[in-house]
DNA sequence: CGTCTTATTGAATTGTCTCAACATGCGTGG
DNA sequence: CCACGCATGTTGAGACAATTCAATAAGACG
């Protein structure tokens, strides 16, 4: 149902950067959209301030968009591919705090302090569209609709993260695993992805890091669910065979 | 040195609506503060919406401000006391997300969905300013400052939850014990009270719902903290002994 | 095709939880 | 003001899930 916005032609969209190849995410699945749709204006209007501009980028695997600390210059939007986000050497370890596929935003966190909270790395060949807003001052009083859209998705990262503390404390490894799967897989659904089907681009100690749980416990759990039938696992494509069953795991 | 602030006097401060007593925090240490600062202005002049609003209110020990799920309507200030925010019956069992001092927001967090995420609910006898904003969309253009003021907030809130997933993760149960009073005591010194010496509001099962242990826990590690001189601990009233042996404790 | 990284599997260890008993504090009403 | 009862906190012993250490297997990449 919410696949059909795709069929329908968007007024102004000539207008967009969007030149959608194989894998990437539809313009206005993104979540950029509700910001890309004021540079519209911006091209032809006057009144946008300067230092705001979009632009396009290719990053290959391994590659770092921003590191930590960085000073904040851009909002960034997941094209194609994914990546994952993190605080290199927290507790003498890198700690995973996030993961972002397709269509899904890097980076806003940092817009009040101005400097980026995390390093954030290509999982594999990925493309990002480039939402540059030097600060949070210069935005100013034209972009209201700018900052709806950030209030909106900070807002809704910390019901996430709330989310995830919860689950982080009170649930076993299956059921992190379980839901974390799910969640992947609901999130890439939502960016007119296939749901049952994917690539995970991250390794086991990501996932562990990111979970808390060591890597070796991942394995081991994702393993007992191939032999429950839950899940097909061969090298980083992932099929959910009976998401019915992971729903039940993930749940109490 | 930042105390001293206290004793500047501020421009239009006789406009609002402080009257501090005992216990209380000053206005200037508030974290409604940037969005009252507005409000002067909303008293005399006329261009800030209807529906906003500012007014004290008593809340007595274990009421709540608000439920998970009520509309959206305001932002609280703690003035004076202490709450606590949960999510009911998280699996099975109260869930709580956070706690908040004298000076600190709550509900926040609210204001993009304009539903509360959580219950709020009072651990003593304590006041609160109400912040109120029916929505989002009514507080339009005007109030750009209001605006920006919430994404600080929310970006800084989402931060902490980094740290402290990143903490819940790979913490010991001392670890995230030191760090939970050192940061209590760091909050409560930002807005002008005693560092070393401070009542502690919630039971150890809250702790322990926060933190990710069992109350059992809790306790156990509390009692070796006394024994091993770092904390001296009375009734529900806290003292830090040796700051430095608890950050060690609390890095790594 | 060999090398280096990532993943799997096993066995032993451990920190925290659970269950349980007991102690203490706190509010209420007599 | 004291006594009672309920809520909260403390302490102990055993259980268990996940970790750590270690050895092997499988992929990825030049």
């Amino acid at each position: 149902m919410d696949r059909q916005r795709k069929q329908i032609p968007q007024i102004g969209a000539k207008k967009r950067l969007d030149v959608k190849g194989a894998g990437e995410v539809d313009c206005q699945d993104c979540g950029l959209d509700p910001m890309c749709s004021i540079l519209e204006y911006a091209e032809e209007g006057s009144d946008v301030p300067e230092g705001i501009l979009l632009r396009r980028r290719q990053v290959s695997r391994g590659e770092t968009i921003f590191m930590k600390d960085d000073p904040f210059r851009s909002v960034f939007a997941v094209k194609s591919g994914s990546f994952k986000t993190y605080i290199p050497k927290f507790s003498g370890i890198d700690q995973v705090v996030g993961f972002h596929v397709i269509g899904e935003l890097i980076g806003i966190e940092g817009i009040a302090a101005e400097r980026y909270p995390y390093t954030a790395r290509a999982l594999q060949d990925s493309s990002v569209c480039e939402l540059r807003i030097e600060s949070l001052q210069e935005t100013g009083r034209e972009l209201e609709t700018l900052q709806k859209g950030i209030i909106s998705m900070l807002s809704a990262e910390v019901a996430f993260n709330h989310q995830l503390i919860a689950s982080l404390i009170h649930q076993s490894a299956d059921q992190r695993l379980a839901g974390f799967l799910l969640n992947l897989s609901d999130r890439l659904h939502a960016r007119g992805m296939r749901q049952e089907e994917f690539q995970i681009g991250m390794s086991r100690s990501d996932i562990g890091s990111y979970l808390g749980l060591a890597s070796e416990t991942v394995s081991r759990v994702l393993t007992r669910f191939q032999k429950q039938g839950l899940i097909q696992l061969r090298h980083k494509r992932l099929r959910l065979l009976d998401r019915a069953g992971l729903e039940e795991l993930a749940e109490r």
